[in-house]
DNA sequence: ACCGTAGCACTAACGGTTAGCCTTTTGAAA
DNA sequence: TTTCAAAAGGCTAACCGTTAGTGCTACGGT
């Protein structure tokens, strides 16, 4: 009965944190390829080892900070009052997302996930286990089969990675989600 | 433009074929996992640096029959009869490839590949590719904004990606296809 | 018959990742 | 308080995919 956060806790999140911070700050200045794990190491003052013993790839050290992504649109989805339709809640949740990325603080991450092919496939990996996840979140809210819940799942997430690259990503969620509720409509 | 087929070419060829022979034979012995890129070039009797001098990554040799996915795909579209209505078109397409997989030779491939966590990966990066290759083909032939003919593109790869894992494929394949001519409908 | 070069081999290395093993710190039971 | 198991971290050495550097040989065009 100490501390609801025990030390233990605390340090080990310092760690990970100093570690996320050092390398982000690393890959930012001399670029994705040229910091290898090694440097990230020591500049943090750990061990390699205990690096990839909080992160498990060189990959998910660059995307540390967007690990509510999934967890925010699983939220959305299961906290909605019944009454409220679906699909417009998940246009204004991809909307705010999209936004997010052009935000000028992290905006320049983006820019260097968008430059270095290995973080473009990890990125496209990870949106694919968010639809996942979205599916089973839609599909335990609706009546619709899996099949379709899968289906208008990805159709989101791409949305989303669609929009990031358009010319006007406002634009393009919405051009993209009159597709998602004409689909939607003709779901069983 | 003296020989069709100049010896170099064939021999070129036959190794490239024999280190792919030689490499599918061993995943499905030993698994994917299990061998290692060195044992894949001493069974084929070739140098670590010439059978990367033929394939791209280790996951490369595990997709070489399937080159043709992509072509066969902007082929259909490209080479259409401008009367043929395209959508049903697709469907037609994506039906045939996702049988394909399903065909007894080819089936223990593709279960390799649903086991092995890196080839899901590299499999769904090729998906990318192909989509957006479908998407260049779509916009030259349509009318609709090029973010329409991606749209589209992407949800016609993951129909094939989703039916390969569906109980029932050609029942799926008909469902998304539902959800795509309805979302094809609404775009200007 | 000759020469440029494509194809291939060999060695050595690089960079991400992991296994094996050891030390210190920490939370809590005895 | 003492004690102890587990967690966190460290060190070394390697594995594995991949590439650079270098040179040899056989083929194809002239």
């Amino acid at each position: 009965m100490t501390a609801p956060t025990g030390r233990r806790e605390r340090k080990k999140a310092a760690t990970r944190q100093k570690i996320a911070d050092t390398a982000l700050r690393l890959f930012l200045e001399r670029g994705y390829d040229a910091v290898g794990i090694r440097d990230v190491a020591a500049e943090a003052d750990v061990a390699v080892t205990t690096l990839f013993a909080h992160f498990a790839s060189k990959e998910a050290l660059v995307f540390e900070q967007d690990r509510d992504f999934e967890r925010r649109l699983v939220e959305a989805v299961t906290s909605r009052a019944s009454s409220e339709p679906l699909i417009p809640l998940l246009r204004h949740e991809i909307h705010a997302l999209v936004r997010h990325c052009a935000a000028d603080r992290t905006a320049p991450v983006w820019r260097m996930i968008e430059a270095t092919p290995a973080l473009r496939e990890y990125e496209e990996s990870m949106r694919l286990r968010h639809a996942e996840s979205l599916a089973t979140a839609l599909a335990a809210a609706l009546p619709q089969s899996a099949l379709a819940c899968r289906t208008i799942a990805r159709f989101a997430i791409d949305a989303y990675a669609l929009a990031r690259e358009a010319a006007d990503p406002d634009a393009a969620v919405d051009e993209i989600f009159r597709m998602i509720e004409a689909a939607w409509a003709v779901t069983g």
